[in-house]
DNA sequence: CATTTTATTGACTACAAGTCAATGACCTTG
DNA sequence: CAAGGTCATTGACTTGTAGTCAATAAAATG
């Protein structure tokens, strides 16, 4: 890497930290782009050179966190499906935690977003977390673990419904429940009883 | 209601009446509010007569089919209380479906959003869900259905978790998948794993 | 009929998202 | 190492629209 590639790289770091804690304070309408080129120490133009519009940034600011969690599960293979669905939600839900309510909320909204299509794939948090869950169940499959005739994508959907609902349910009691203490409590029940007739 | 109040009403249908149509054609972000009272016969400033921001007329929009269903499940005291739920998840699926997708999306925003604080209660619909569902399952406390130990408020909470999941999910698979079907084949096993440890 | 109330109007303001031509630091290559 | 090309940076500018408000007129009130 280059003198100039890392500068970028450096600017880009440094929108990302800039915005993330401004967004984290103040939540993301009540910030403005200027705000978030101020606090990194840059012009307001050069956000643009990194996201296409200011909503982009969040999509951006949460990948870390949760790419994490993708790679944790790649090195969980020894696992059964359920408990590995059931560590997969509890860091799902600690994530969303760390995150706070305010990027929370606007990550929802981004995926929601018809007009939210970013250039590269990665930005598509939601067609990346089906992809995986495909893999994961694809996988069980292969090792016998569930059976031939599992209906993938629809379990893959109910699945992502599961975690986006108790996200959006956690965004909207403004923080008030308790996520870990909810997953803990009812997500292997549900886990057992949506797998139950496909388990071997 | 005399003459000035009744040409208030017949305004406030027209405006929604035509919000209606244009977010449904063209979604939210796409329209702006001199398109909404263009096509209901208006002034620009008329609509803020009525709405208190461009996102208020989504909650009263989608008020009326909504309000159905609490209507409808006050006169199925006969049920049980999965039956009951499970025909609450399956009509507030067809409400989903029905008020399509720009509309649910929008409305999905709208009440993950901090700054929507309506003054009137009626425009929370997250709080008004909330109440609903509590009374239903305090009246099933009563009759001995439930157990006296039955966790109200989070059950509650996971109801509504799953609900707003499918939803999210339905927007963000731009509709591809069926609720319906997904509700019928699903929320049953659902709710009957999650009611399991309460019923007497 | 005089007075008050209130829905309507549309020009106007305020604000911020996103653009773009100019700049210069850095990179490439002959 | 010099010349030419590349590309991140800049901030003044354009554009679009959400929301305001003083003036108006129609209807209610007494």
């Amino acid at each position: 890497m280059n003198k100039r590639q890392s500068a970028a790289q450096e600017t880009r770091r440094k929108l990302i930290t800039a915005g993330l804690e401004l967004i984290k304070e103040k939540g993301f309408d009540a910030i403005n782009v200027e705000d978030i080129t101020h606090k990194a120490g840059v012009a307001k133009g050069t956000f643009y050179t990194y996201f296409k519009r200011k909503e982009d940034i969040v999509l951006d600011i949460s990948r870390v966190p949760f790419n994490e969690i993708a790679q944790e599960l790649q090195n969980m293979n020894h696992l059964k499906i359920i408990e590995k669905l059931s560590h997969y939600f509890h860091r799902f839900m600690e994530c969303v935690e760390s995150c706070g309510i305010h990027v929370c909320r606007q990550w929802t909204k981004d995926v929601l977003d018809p007009n939210n299509v970013p250039d590269n794939k990665d930005g598509q948090k939601w067609a990346y977390d089906v992809a995986m869950l495909k893999e994961i169940l694809n996988a069980a499959i292969k090792n016998k673990e569930l059976k031939e005739n599992t209906p993938v994508e629809l379990l893959t959907h109910i699945i992502i419904s599961e975690l986006y609902g108790m996200m959006t349910c956690w965004c909207m009691s403004d923080g008030k429940f308790e996520p870990l203490n909810w997953t803990n409590k009812f997500c292997n029940i549900q886990l057992k009883a949506i797998f139950e007739p496909y388990l071997n």
